[in-house]
DNA sequence: AAGGACAGGTCCGAAAACGGCGAGTCTGAA
DNA sequence: TTCAGACTCGCCGTTTTCGGACCTGTCCTT
């Protein structure tokens, strides 16, 4: 994927592991994990705690963490193709605590038949927790994949409130 | 097995515990004991005891556990396979009092090999009484089995008159 | 320029499992 | 001898399970 000119970078820690963020003039561009699936390994941007998106978000994801914030309100400025755009806008519909499928994305995203195309979209959403990614799951229950790793798809279900076990 | 679109449904209390009753518009489709096997959980339909069908069974099963009646006269709607069709058909034809065979009723159907496929198809019997499903015993005369228990069965014989002890 | 791999889902056919059986054998008691 | 009771095996319609084929947008590899 490529990555749009990044105005600023800057690292924070959460529960669930040390988070890369990243941003661009118009709004936070990435959120990821160490060793997350498809990242590019280097984040070209000067490391600025202080730009204005990043500090939101930064706030935002404590907030979230400590469970007081049900909603992220900080810019975003996620870069793709025009089906991972609808895909990822899809995404942000899903509330905390709820769940949807592969199937039920396609369907909005106007293909139904394109659940599997969408779990390759799910699969490259930059913006961990604020794009709710985690909250897609199989049509039969099943978590299938996440590219931070299952055991942090289930403990973010869990934190939400999303998993009955 | 799909249960046909029903009308109406009600509940009616009889010395073998309660029994619920559900009719489409063309005949009385489900009499079902309580916990029985095989039930489909939910019966989707409004509490109509007023119902026609509904009415003219409850009063059939009142007498016919008065001791009053011996055949029964409501239209019948059960869903099912040819071959269930088949084996339902000629339950009926078991008066009251009198005992079949799995074997027999297999060869009625024209296939006398098939008494363990009757047994299968007996216990889907979703009209349970009034389509004697309890009137068939193994060939050396056990009970074999009930989808309402056999305690019910054994007490549904010996109301009719069919066993010896 | 073409082909494979994916964080899925549906449909369809084949194959196996599952019963409210019944006939045949064998065994151990009266 | 006789006769339950336990076991085996063949019988058959139905239900469940399983495996492939196809679908779809991107990215990566030849």
């Amino acid at each position: 994927m490529k990555i749009p000119r990044l105005a600023a970078q800057t690292r924070i820690d959460t529960p669930l592991g040390p988070l890369t963020l990243a941003a661009s003039t118009r709004g936070l561009a990435l959120a990821w994990f160490d060793a997350q699936a498809h990242r590019t390994d280097e984040v070209d941007a000067p490391e600025q705690p202080e730009n204005p998106h990043l500090a939101t978000a930064a706030r935002e994801f404590s907030e979230y963490f400590a469970g007081t914030r049900r909603a992220f309100s900080v810019a975003l400025d996620a870069q793709g193709t025009l089906f991972q755009q609808q895909v990822w806008q899809a995404l942000r519909g899903i509330r905390m605590g709820a769940l949807s499928t592969y199937g039920d994305i396609a369907s909005q995203v106007g293909r139904p038949d394109a659940a599997r195309a969408v779990g390759a979209a799910v699969g490259r959403n930059p913006i961990s927790i604020i794009v709710p990614c985690h909250r897609v799951v199989g049509r039969d229950g099943s978590l299938t994949g996440y590219a931070g790793g299952l055991p942090r798809k289930e403990a973010l279900l869990r934190l939400e409130g999303a998993l009955l076990v």
